[in-house]
DNA sequence: CGCGACGTTGATTTGCCTCAACGATTGTGG
DNA sequence: CCACAATCGTTGAGGCAAATCAACGTCGCG
């Protein structure tokens, strides 16, 4: 089952850009020689707090996790990237600098990978992908203010409420832990959440 | 006071493009061109809830805040701009959808601005600019997510003293009441805080 | 089977909010 | 230029949302 057709993986980038941008066929050719396919089974590391995240990645089929573990080692969820989602710690990308976050299969999952000296060959041979990368980043930055507006302007009862109507497929795919942990609240008081809610529906 | 030299505030503008990315003469016509110079006096509006946001603010000299009013009323800062900051509100620019965040000058402000469209131009006319706007939003990118990460894994206090580390030139300059209301908590216990840590280290 | 991950429920604690009152400072219109 | 209002910061008493700690049942998996 770790076999994917590469071929179909790549289809499934190029479909995807070429949405953002109508690519030519040199266009997709660079795209299936600069990206590598790459498997993670599900607990496995794909960036460890410390280490320089030296990969831009795409999801093809699976689910990731973005976190932090403070000092106290509890864990707080930044993002979750499923199909067509991208995952990276931009800034210890861009700097070359030691992450302090963890980036972690939690289903097994197939990415498509770009390094960030291949990236920059790609940008120079077809600036094109300045144009794709700027609006696909334009995107991710819309999404983070809105997940941090809704930390900072809601209670728990509506954040959950929000993420359910946001993600209602992962509402179910996700253990209630890992909800818990990307709401900032314990899972035992989503758990008596959940259950307050479901009383005063039914 | 509220005339400043045009030319000299261009040139702020192209000195933080320059460092970014070389600029020809033709590009730096162009900012010029593109650019417009508008001054807003201390508490007028940029954006209100409910408009599009159409301009993409460069601040020259001053200081803005953008931030969300909830349904109690309440403001949640989300984030300052001074000087060589930009301000927008990129989902409801790139949409044109309705905006639900407000922007506010907090102190008598200079800024450059440049609307959707003609950023679409500059674009086509100059497609560099889209390696620099690239960049630019990747760097507001890495900080917004740092901002959320302190949100959500730190009390008001590592978060205050973050912020004192992160933004020293803002600690003064701002009132503590927007503090406050960045750091999310109420400024009465803002001045709990402050008054338990310099009791701490006296 | 047995162990670890997961979800639930109860009792207690705490970080931060709310409301209220009070001076100090700023700013603004007459 | 003064008077009065608005804004700002501080302090106190009481309250609540969410955390903590602990115990227990279930399920999937090596």
């Amino acid at each position: 089952m770790q076999e994917k057709n590469i071929n179909s993986q790549i289809q499934v980038l190029i479909d995807y850009f070429n949405k953002l941008a109508p690519l030519l066929n040199e266009d997709k050719i660079l795209i299936s020689k600069f990206f590598k396919s790459r498997f993670y089974r599900k607990r496995q590391y794909i960036l460890q707090q410390g280490d320089i995240c030296n990969s831009f990645s795409f999801v093809v089929k699976g689910c990731l996790r973005m976190y932090k573990a403070d000092q106290k080692g509890d864990i707080h969820i930044i993002q979750f990237a499923t199909e067509n989602w991208w995952m990276i710690d931009l800034g210890s990308f861009q700097n070359k600098e030691k992450s302090e976050l963890n980036i972690e299969a939690i289903e097994d999952t197939w990415t498509l990978q770009i390094d960030s000296d291949d990236l920059i060959r790609l940008y120079e041979i077809a600036p094109k992908f300045n144009f794709i990368f700027r609006i696909l980043i334009e995107k991710s930055f819309v999404s983070l203010q809105k997940r941090l507006l809704q930390n900072i302007s809601s209670t728990a009862e509506e954040r959950y409420k929000g993420f359910a109507e946001s993600y209602p497929h992962l509402i179910n795919r996700l253990p209630q832990v890992q909800i818990a942990s990307f709401l900032g609240i314990t899972p035992e008081f989503l758990s008596r959440l959940k259950s307050k809610l479901s009383k005063r529906t039914s």
